[in-house]
RNA sequence: GGUGCGGUAGCCAAGUGGCCAGGCAACGGUUUGCAAAACCGUGAUACGUGGGUUCAAAUCCCAUCCGCACCUCCA
C-alpha cells in the first residue's frame, strides 16, 4: 500500500499527492505566540509530526515548514497588557512553544519561518495582488483582499457563492472595506504601537494582516505550489480559505494539493464532575439559556472571585448563584489543567502523545477530567501512561536480552511474524495515518517480544526482528523511541514528589526488606512490602535482584 | 440559517456488506517463598432511535434524536 489520504479540500480520499516523486512538501500552521499553548495547540503538532515520521520511514523525502505568527493582534494586546514589547513576548512564547512540543516528541522542522522575518516577501505578495486588482488600498493605508474578485472563494469551506444563502458570516462593512467579507492584507499601523511591529510599505507604515503571512511563508520555503498543507479544523474557514484566495490569484496555479486538518480536542465542562443533581439540574437549565456559559473563557476567574466575595459580603448565595460557583470553579481548574505544561506536570508527557495518537486525527478527542473528593483525575491519560510504560519496560527487557545473547544469527520462526505487523503498522499510518488502527500490530509486536524474553534460546534472528519492530514503531509513532531511562527517571520523580516521598525513604525500606528476604523472615518481608504498597510503591524480585516502582 | 465532525460493550477506540479489531479495567491460570511484571485464557444479545434494501447491515438508503465545532482573527 502507498500513503491516502482525506483530502479535506475535495472531501475525497486520494494518493498522497508527489509534484516530484518520492517527495513531499508539507506546510502546517503553527501557533500565534501569545501566551503558552494548551493541549489542543499540541494536537497538530503531533499530529503533523506523525506523519513526516511515517514517510520518511517510507523513504520519502519530506520538506516540512511550520511557521510562527509572531506579529499579530493578539500579541500586541498581550504585549500591552505585560508592558513588554511585542516581538520579546513573541520570542519568548516560541522557546516555550519550541520547549512544549520538544517534550511531546515532535521533530524540528526544516524550516520555521516567522512573519517578522518574512515582510519584504510578504510585501511583495500583496504588491503583486494590488497589481492584479485583487487587492485594493484605503486612504487608511489599509490594505483588503477583494473577495468579489476571486469566483473560487469558498471552495475549500464550501459556503457556496456570495450573496447565497449560508455565505460567508458576520463581517461588518465599513472602514473603507468593499465589501463585509474583505480581509485585511496590510493594517496601518495605528498611533501607539511599538516600533518593533512597524513596517515601511508602498501603503505606509503598518504590519501584515492574519493570512498573509502562510501565504507568504508557504511560497518563499516551498514554492508557488505545493503538495500538503495541514492545520486545525477551526482554521479552515476563514484562515486557510484566504491563505487559498491570495495565492492562487498571483502564481496562477493551485495553492496546495491536498488538505489536512485535524480535529478538535473537547472538554465536557458537567461530565464526571462530582456535582450533585440538583447543582447539575440548574447548571443545565443555564446552559440551556446560554451555550457561551459552557466554553472556557478568560473570565471565568474573574467571575468566580466575584461570586465568592459576594457569599463573603451578602452571607449566601441563591441556588443559581451557588450553580454557578461550582461551575466556573471546575472551568477555572479545567483551563489550568489544560495548558499543555500543567497537563505534563500531572501525566508525562510521552502519556500525551500517546493519548492523542489513540485516536484518528480527524476525529474529535475528549479531553475527560474526572474529580473525585476535588482531586483531578485524567483517566484517559492516566491509561496512556500505563501503556507508554509498559513499551518502555518492554523494550528494556528485551534490550537486555538481546544484549546477553547476542543478535548476530539466523532468525527463528518468528522473525517473520514481526515482520508482517510490521507491514501492518505501516498499512495502518498509509491509511490516512489511522493511528488507532496501529494499537493492534503494536500490541501484537510488544506482545511476542515479551513471550520471547521467555523463551529459553531464541534464535538470534528472532531478538533481532523483535527488537528492530520495536525500534520502528517508537521511532513512527515518536513514543518510546529514547533511552528509557530518562522516561523512568522522570514518571518515579513525578510520582515520589505527588506522595511527598524522597527516594532514600524508599530505597531504605526496600533494602531492609531484601535483608529479611536474605534471612528468610518472610513475616517481616511482607510487612516491609505492604507499607511500600500503601506508600504507592511496587516491589518486583527477580533473579537478577528486587527493583520497584513507583505508581 | 450555512458547513463539518461524531454517537460502537464498564471506559477509551478501529472498523463503509459476510471472518478476529486493539487497549484499559474485571475474572481465571502459568510463574513466584508471597507478590509485582510478563505471558496464556475468559468474557458481554457493542454498534443513538425507527423504518427500508439485501441471502447477509455497525457498514447502503430514508427518517429522526443527541453531542461537539467552525461561520473575520481560537489548533
Amino acid at each position: 500500500m502507498s500513503f491516502h489520504l482525506h483530502d479535506s479540500l475535495t472531501d475525497a480520499r486520494i494518493p498522497l499527492p508527489e509534484r516530484k516523486p518520492g517527495e513531499t512538501s508539507l506546510y502546517v500552521c503553527g501557533p500565534t505566540v501569545y501566551g503558552l499553548i494548551h493541549v489542543g495547540n499540541a494536537r497538530p503538532a503531533v499530529v503533523f509530526d506523525t506523519l513526516v515520521r511515517h514517510l520518511r520511514a517510507q523513504g520519502r523525502k519530506v520538506t516540512y515548514v511550520r511557521n510562527y505568527t509572531d506579529v499579530d493582534d493578539k500579541i500586541i494586546a498581550a504585549a500591552e497588557a505585560s508592558g513588554e514589547d511585542p516581538r520579546a513576548l513573541a520570542e519568548r512564547f516560541v522557546e516555550a512553544y519550541r520547549a512544549d512540543i520538544r517534550a511531546l516528541g515532535c521533530l524540528t522542522p526544516d524550516a520555521e519561518p516567522r512573519v517578522s522575518d518574512t515582510i519584504p516577501e510578504i510585501v511583495a505578495h500583496i504588491e503583486a495582488l494590488v497589481a492584479r486588482e485583487v487587492a485594493y488600498s484605503t486612504p487608511d493605508g489599509d490594505v483588503y483582499y477583494d473577495v468579489a474578485r476571486f469566483p473560487e472563494y469558498g471552495k475549500l469551506s464550501k459556503r457556496g457563492a456570495l450573496g447565497q444563502k449560508g455565505e460567508f458570516g458576520r463581517g461588518k462593512a465599513g472602514e473603507g472595506k468593499r465589501s463585509e467579507h474583505d480581509f485585511a492584507l496590510w493594517k496601518a499601523s495605528r498611533p501607539g504601537e511599538p516600533g518593533s511591529v512597524r513596517w515601511a510599505s508602498p501603503w505606509g507604515e503598518g504590519r501584515p494582516g492574519w493570512h498573509i503571512e502562510c501565504s507568504a511563508m508557504a511560497h518563499k520555503h516551498l514554492g508557488p505550489a505545493f503538495d500538503l498543507h495541514g492545520g486545525g479544523m477551526d482554521l479552515k474557514f476563514p484562515h486557510h480559505e484566504n491563505e487559498i484566495a491570495q495565492s492562487e490569484p498571483v502564481h496562477g496555479a493551485p495553492f496546495a494539493r491536498a488538505w489536512m486538518h485535524n480535529g478538535f480536542i473537547e472538554l465536557d465542562v458537567l461530565g464526571h464532575a462530582d456535582f450533585d443533581e440538583a447543582t447539575v439540574g440548574t447548571i443545565r437549565g443555564l446552559l440551556e439559556r446560554d451555550p457561551d456559559l459552557g466554553k472556557i473563557s478568560k473570565s471565568d476567574r474573574a467571575r468566580l472571585e466575584a461570586l465568592q466575595a459576594r457569599e463573603r459580603d451578602a452571607g449566601g448565595l441563591t441556588d443559581e448563584e451557588r450553580a454557578l460557583q461550582a461551575l466556573f470553579s471546575r472551568k477555572v481548574r479545567f483551563a489550568e489543567v489544560f495548558v499543555l505544561r500543567n497537563l505534563c506536570a500531572r501525566v508525562d508527557p510521552q502519556a500525551v502523545r500517546y493519548w492523542i495518537l489513540g485516536t484518528h486525527y480527524r476525529a474529535p478527542l475528549g479531553f475527560e477530567v474526572a474529580e473525585r473528593d476535588g482531586a483531578v483525575h485524567l483517566p484517559a491519560l492516566e491509561q496512556a501512561e500505563k501503556r507508554v510504560e509498559y513499551l518502555h519496560e518492554s523494550y528494556v527487557r528485551l534490550a537486555a536480552r538481546a544484549a546477553l545473547l547476542g543478535e548476530q544469527g539466523p532468525a527463528g520462526a518468528e522473525a517473520k511474524h514481526f515482520a508482517q505487523h510490521r507491514r501492518d503498522f505501516d498499512d495502518a499510518l498509509d491509511d490516512d495515518l489511522n493511528t488507532g488502527l496501529t494499537q493492534e500490530p503494536v500490541a501484537r509486536i510488544f506482545e511476542r517480544a515479551n513471550r520471547l524474553c521467555d523463551v529459553k534460546k531464541p534464535a538470534p534472528g528472532d531478538l533481532r526482528a523483535a527488537r528492530e519492530a520495536m525500534a520502528h514503531v517508537s521511532r513512527v509513532l515518536g513514543v518510546a523511541e529514547l533511552p528509557p531511562e530518562g522516561f523512568f527517571r522522570r514518571v518515579t520523580a513525578r510520582r515520589l514528589k505527588a506522595r511527598g516521598l524522597v527516594e532514600g525513604q524508599v530505597q531504605g525500606l526496600v533494602t531492609q526488606r531484601e535483608n529479611a528476604r536474605a534471612s528468610k523472615d518472610f513475616a517481616r518481608a511482607d510487612a516491609l512490602r505492604a507499607e511500600l504498597v500503601s506508600l504507592g510503591i511496587e516491589v518486583r524480585d527477580s533473579p537478577q535482584g528486587t527493583t520497584w516502582r513507583a505508581v
